[in-house]
DNA sequence: AATCTTTATCGTAATATTGCAATATTAAAC
DNA sequence: GTTTAATATTGCAATATTACGATAAAGATT
């Protein structure tokens, strides 16, 4: 075993998790920032940003552009990356939804 | 190698990779939509509710709880778990403001 | 007290993730 | 065309995750 059982779930259960998951390693998260706080999508740079080797950046990229985060274009010989605004944009919509269905619920327990 | 180096990256940052993490399967998603969808927190079921083998469910009940996104009471011989709103609240507020700075931005390339 | 029910823990196998050195690739610069 | 710069890929070691059978623990039921 060790494989997640993806084909037991909703397509949407398993689409929030991908883009969880993508997003569970501060690296991660800190290339994100960092996206974000640059002006506009940043070519080169991103290395220098994080306190981890080449090859390591490298694959959080790679990782992050597989769930649909981040967008990579070639430019030149150095590669422009910048943040793809719908995935963030669904888990925005997502967890506004759950905290609406709390607020509304007003847990009754625990 | 192979352990998250944690200790290179913001407070905030490894809080809301920890979050997302614990998000980032299907079958924890599963969880927490199930324990919104009920009326209040839930004693047992849970188990009957996934496709997945008792102990693999309290384990991945064990990870949620760990993270802080639900708790859980003892009640009796069975134990009444409920989403710690808290938790939610972090990630509702990271996102919506994830989006209104990308929505400030209108990304200017890609 | 013996039994049932519910949940947790242990042990283990399969697989995935994290990280990096070494190397490859690709395009610009010379 | 050779060198330089930026990024990707490969290969590998360490560790983590996922899943579940077997078993334990603890309160409820009889």
């Amino acid at each position: 075993m060790g494989a997640t059982k993806t084909e037991h779930f909703t397509d949407k259960q398993n689409e929030i998790a991908t883009l969880a998951k993508a997003l569970g390693h501060p690296a991660r998260i800190a290339i994100m920032e960092y996206l974000m706080k640059v002006d506009n999508c940043i070519c080169g740079d991103i290395v220098n940003e994080l306190p981890l080797a080449q090859p390591t950046v490298s694959q959080h990229l790679k990782e992050l552009k597989n769930a649909g985060l981040i967008k990579g274009n070639i430019e030149g010989n150095s590669i422009c990356y910048c943040i793809d605004e719908k995935a963030l944009q669904k888990l925005q919509t997502y967890f506004a939804k759950v905290s609406i269905k709390l607020e509304v619920k007003k847990s009754k327990c625990c």
